[in-house]
RNA sequence: GGGGACGUCGCUCAAUGGCAGAGCGUGCGCUUGAUAAGCGCAAGACGUUGGUUCGACUCCAACCGUCCCUACCA
């Protein structure tokens, strides 16, 4: 042997990196190891624990509903709260996270349904029991499809003991919240108009129903006015309208109506006008009719086209044909609408009257710019007939068949859509139709979705949760401005927008509709007179069935008699009967969920409002908006301290993800070709805030920056292989000054990290660890230490300054990382020599132990940026094929004035800093740098790139000329032999 | 139609009432002792139009685009 020239024999010399973490993540193999090791470790107990006696964290989970695979905006939440949890952890608060689900309502019930139909079976032939039974069995389904989907995912979370709306308990506590509100005095019922099918006779939900083109009848009919008779409403007019307005010389006015549905006449209670149209009163002849002005000209064309003529005029080559009326002078005058408000008309065949009203809903699309309105067939009527305390009149039956109340009563038993005809020929009996009979219009038109049959518009008596009534029946403010002032006042709101948002629902919303005529749910426990249909609220019947609940589940309430929990019945307060039954409505689904703060958090931790909840924007009509109702009116307070929100996941062109559009990213896909780290990093990476996006192309941008991060761990790690930190750890003030740096750098790092997650800003970690390991690690440091750290004395001060950073670096990354990259933070932190802890998240955030040193941070700063320049030069001396590798480089540097001294300060450092293997500092620049064209950097340093002296080592690459005179390695190689 | 939000290089994010930064991607090189790695150089952006101001990407208004909630109407 012998052959100096034989490179391995001096590889052996070196201290080359060495690690068994391995470079490829092959995530898709390391997480389901990783998720078995912290169940089998109990490593979510175990930081529990650890945090046990330090102060909460009360963070509150709020239920997805249990029905479905989680989809990629379920994730982004989850892996969010995720993110809180072990960054609260981490910080030494003690934060559980009990994961919940939303069981009961309406799409489980028709997805049972549908599997009913699929075995066919017959749910009618069903008892409401077995019924009960098999939606409970399809919720509990997806709820451990769902939670096996979100484990995957790596979050921390007691998923074993998950809370679930359909939890005995949980049931009988809702209970309790209702009797809470019964006994404020807010809970009270009214008719409201729902959607209602006849076939099936039940009341339908806005996912019950479908639009498809229907044809109605298209009827214009004259209401004729005159003198309020009767009492005198607030808003009613004594005289007529021809006695209010002179220009009609006492001559009698009706008021034009347009309507589709001629079989809601019958409940007619009122014409609605808008506040600021323009009306016109228009002498048709025999009659003078009011209408919106600008759609006059239509008006005619359907009830008098003799009275336009169509011209057409040429302009500019084409033909134009418009409509103008032929005697203009049959407008006798105009009215703003709100000054149509409260005048009397006659029902044109019922005896009563009814009265002009006012609505914002009116438009000038169709119709006549007048609205019949029956508040007891239209949800917009009976909104403005609540406003104007008109009654939501309803003479249909259940069956779709005309009551006893009906006028005339010759439609009495009539089924509504077969009296469209009947009433039709009433009009026209009366000479109050306008148009002719028996012209229709084709639209799109509400249908059940069930049975396929159109459906109508329903006043039906349900509950409600008052917003405006004073609370104990006392004066003083209601439960909307009880809220709003908690929204004011108590919340903060992240982003500080969701206070604006959750404020205008607020103000705005009406009465809270409680109650669902459907199955699956929990009951609204209340008794209704037999023979007055009366409603019983008593708070102590909700007690005795909540404890029958809590026992045997909400079904008690069905199968145990009204005097188990009604043991001394009351008279009826409306018509004194004795007679009760049991009411069958159930609750709104959002009520379950807007309890859960009372059911979930407060038997654990006692009253008072929880640190956070952290949902998507939608919930602020949703989840924050319905327990703040709940909490406000039972306890007075908001159930949150803060609220904190994101946006949507859309597709990498920011359009909404839709099956459709078959833009839809399913997290399941990420996961088996990325990895679910990849979905944690993309989440991270995103500013939550606004909207995110998320693509391929996203995704694999994202692996480039979890490369990244993976290699300077990695690189970290295997130059640790020989480091003991108890042994060979060097003491901070005998660090070498570009160590003193890279550690003034990480705790820069450390101080920012730990901000962002306080500020719950997890885009700013994700991109501060990126852009440290990319550019203060990758690109300098480890770069710079290299040669220092491979071929310099291994126990030497200098190797082991650069591995006690290099320690602190790796350990203080991997805890800051932990609550993001959990899986590979957690693989690494194995690899760590001498790691404090089991787990990396056992170990805690690391502290901010001090700061860069002013001088040290200046010093780089400045030497760094001479770096720069010096890189562009050696740049253009590889273009000029003078170099290949930095290192066969010699650097000449012509200093400006101020930069002299610097630099021969520093001089000893300068071929390490650039990575080349001499530096010469001079004072004048050579003739032929003098020539290089103005623009480049030599106005203030000049930079010339020769060949280095001497040969390369063939032990540390490094030029030296003792090499070329025979030296078997360079001066340095020999002393870090020696 | 109403309420809310957002719009910085191809992508993900910074910063500041006064020269707009980073990472990824792209192009061109180097390296082969972080090597299915690493390093360097380069090109590239403030949605549009007005206004306030000595000066605006930053403040205001309108418009355009996108998202969420709501109303989808006789």
């Amino acid at each position: 042997m012998g052959d100096a020239e034989e490179p391995r024999d001096w590889k052996h010399t070196l201290n080359l990196p060495r690690t068994d973490f391995p470079m490829k993540g092959n995530l898709q193999a390391l997480e389901p190891r990783m998720l078995a090791r912290w169940q089998e470790e109990g490593t979510w107990a175990a930081l529990l624990a650890g945090n046990a006696g330090r102060p909460r964290f009360l963070f509150h989970d709020g239920p997805p509903y249990a029905n479905g695979h989680i989809h990629a905006g379920t994730a982004l939440n989850n892996v969010l709260k995720d993110f809180v949890v072990k960054a609260q952890n981490m910080s030494g608060r003690l934060c559980d996270f009990i994961p919940g689900w939303d069981c009961h309502g309406l799409p489980i019930e028709r997805a049972v349904e549908k599997r009913l139909k699929e075995e066919k079976v017959d749910r009618r032939t069903l008892a409401r029991e077995d019924f009960l039974l098999r939606c409970r069995a399809y919720a509990q389904e997806f709820i451990d499809i769902q939670r096996s989907e979100l484990r995957r995912l790596g979050l921390f979370a007691d998923w074993d003991t998950p809370y679930t709306t359909l939890a005995f308990g949980y049931e009988a506590q809702e209970i309790r919240e209702l009797a809470a509100v019964a006994r404020h005095g807010l809970l009270f019922r009214k008719k409201k108009a729902v959607y209602w099918c006849v076939t099936d006779q039940t009341a339908l939900a806005e996912a019950d129903i479908e639009y498809a083109d229907h044809e109605s009848p298209s009827i214009y009919v004259a209401f004729r006015t005159e003198a309020a008779h009767g009492p005198l409403g607030k808003h009613e007019r004594p005289e007529a309208l021809a006695e209010a307005f002179s220009f009609l010389n006492g001559r009698a006015v009706d008021l034009a109506i347009w309507t589709t549905t001629p079989w809601t006449l019958p409940a007619n209670l009122a014409v609605a006008v808008h506040p600021d149209l323009d009306y016109v009163f228009y002498d048709l002849g025999p009659r003078v009719v009011v209408a919106a002005k600008d759609l006059l000209p239509r008006l005619l064309a359907e009830i008098a086209p003799e009275q336009l003529e169509v011209r057409t005029l040429k302009a500019q080559g084409a033909q134009v044909s418009a409509a103008a009326m032929v005697e203009p002078s049959r407008i006798l005058g105009y009215a703003a609408g709100r000054d149509l408000e409260g005048f009397a008309y006659r029902h044109p065949f019922a005896p009563r009257q009814g009265f002009v009203v006012l609505g914002e809903h009116v438009t000038l699309e169709q119709g006549t710019g007048l609205v019949h309105t029956a508040p007891g067939h239209g949800a917009e009527d009976y909104a403005v007939g609540e406003a104007y305390g008109l009654e939501a009149y309803n003479p249909v039956l259940a069956d779709g068949r005309f009551d006893d109340t009906v006028q005339p009563p010759s439609l009495q038993g009539v089924r509504v859509f077969d009296a469209n005809p009947a009433i039709v020929q009433l009009l026209l009996e009366k000479g109050v139709l306008l148009n002719r009979a028996g012209e229709s219009v084709v639209h799109s038109y509400p249908h059940c979705d069930r049975c396929k049959n159109p459906v109508i518009f329903r006043a039906t008596p349900q509950w409600f949760v008052s917003l405006d009534r004073a609370l104990d029946g006392e004066q003083g403010p209601s439960l909307r401005a009880r809220a709003l002032q908690q929204v004011d006042e108590a919340v903060e709101w992240i982003p500080d927008w969701g206070k604006q948002r959750i404020r205008g629902m607020l103000e705005n919303r009406p009465d809270w509709t409680l109650s669902r005529q459907r199955t699956w749910g929990v009951p609204i426990p209340v008794a209704l007179c037999a023979s007055c249909g009366e409603g019983l609220v008593s708070p102590a019947l909700m007690e005795k069935v909540a404890e029958a609940v809590a026992q045997e589940g909400a079904g008690a309430w069905y199968r145990l008699p009204l005097a188990a929990f009604l043991p001394e019945p009351p008279p009826c307060a409306s018509c004194g009967g004795r007679r009760w039954s049991k009411g069958t409505d159930i609750l709104d689904v959002w009520f379950d969920s807007a309890c859960s703060f009372a059911v979930v958090m407060e038997p654990r931790y006692g009253p008072g409002p929880v640190d956070l909840y952290l949902e998507g924007s939608d919930q602020h009509r949703g989840w924050f908006h319905s327990s703040l109702l709940v909490s406000v009116a039972t306890r007075d307070r908001a159930p949150y301290r803060r609220v904190l929100t994101h946006g949507f996941v859309v597709d990498g062109e920011g359009r909404k993800m839709s099956k459709s559009l078959g833009n839809v990213v399913a997290p399941e896909k990420i996961i088996s070709q990325y990895g679910a780290e990849l979905l944690r990093l993309w989440v991270a990476s995103s500013d939550y805030r606004d909207d995110i996006r998320l693509s391929d192309g996203i995704l694999k941008s994202l692996a480039e920056g979890y490369r990244k991060i993976r290699n300077t761990l990695r690189y970290a790690l295997s130059n640790l292989a020989d480091f003991d930190p108890a042994r060979d750890a060097v003491p901070d003030a005998q660090l070498l000054p570009l160590d003193g740096w890279a550690k003034g750098r990480l705790e820069e790092l450390v101080a920012r990290v730990r901000r962002a997650y306080d500020a719950y800003e997890f885009h700013l970690v994700y991109h501060a660890v990126v852009d440290f390991c990319g550019n203060d690690l990758s690109a300098l440091y480890f770069d710079i230490s290299k040669d220092r750290l491979y071929t310099w004395k291994t126990a030497g001060l200098p190797r082991r300054s650069g591995q006690t950073v290099l320690y602190r670096v790796a350990s203080d990354l991997l805890r800051l990382l932990a609550p993001v990259m959990s899986f590979t933070a957690e693989e690494a932190w194995a690899f760590l020599p001498a790691a404090p802890t089991r787990s990396v998240f056992l170990a805690g955030f690391p502290d901010v132990q001090g700061r860069m040193p002013a001088e040290l941070g200046e010093r780089f700063e400045r030497l760094f940026a001479i770096r720069s320049v010096v890189q562009k030069q050696l740049e253009v001396a590889r273009r000029d094929k003078v170099i290949g590798a930095s290192l066969e480089a010699q650097v000449l540097l012509y200093p400006a004035e101020a930069d002299r001294e610097f630099l021969g300060r520093h001089l000893a450092e300068l071929p390490g800093l650039f990575i080349v293997s001499q530096v010469q500092l001079l004072d004048a620049p050579s003739e032929r740098l003098q020539q290089v064209p103005a623009g480049s950097h030599f106005e203030t340093l000049g930079v010339e790139v020769r060949p280095a002296d001497g040969a390369k080592c063939p032990r540390c690459w490094t030029y030296a000329v003792e090499v070329a005179s025979g030296a078997a390695v360079c001066a340095k190689c020999q002393a870090a032999l020696g």
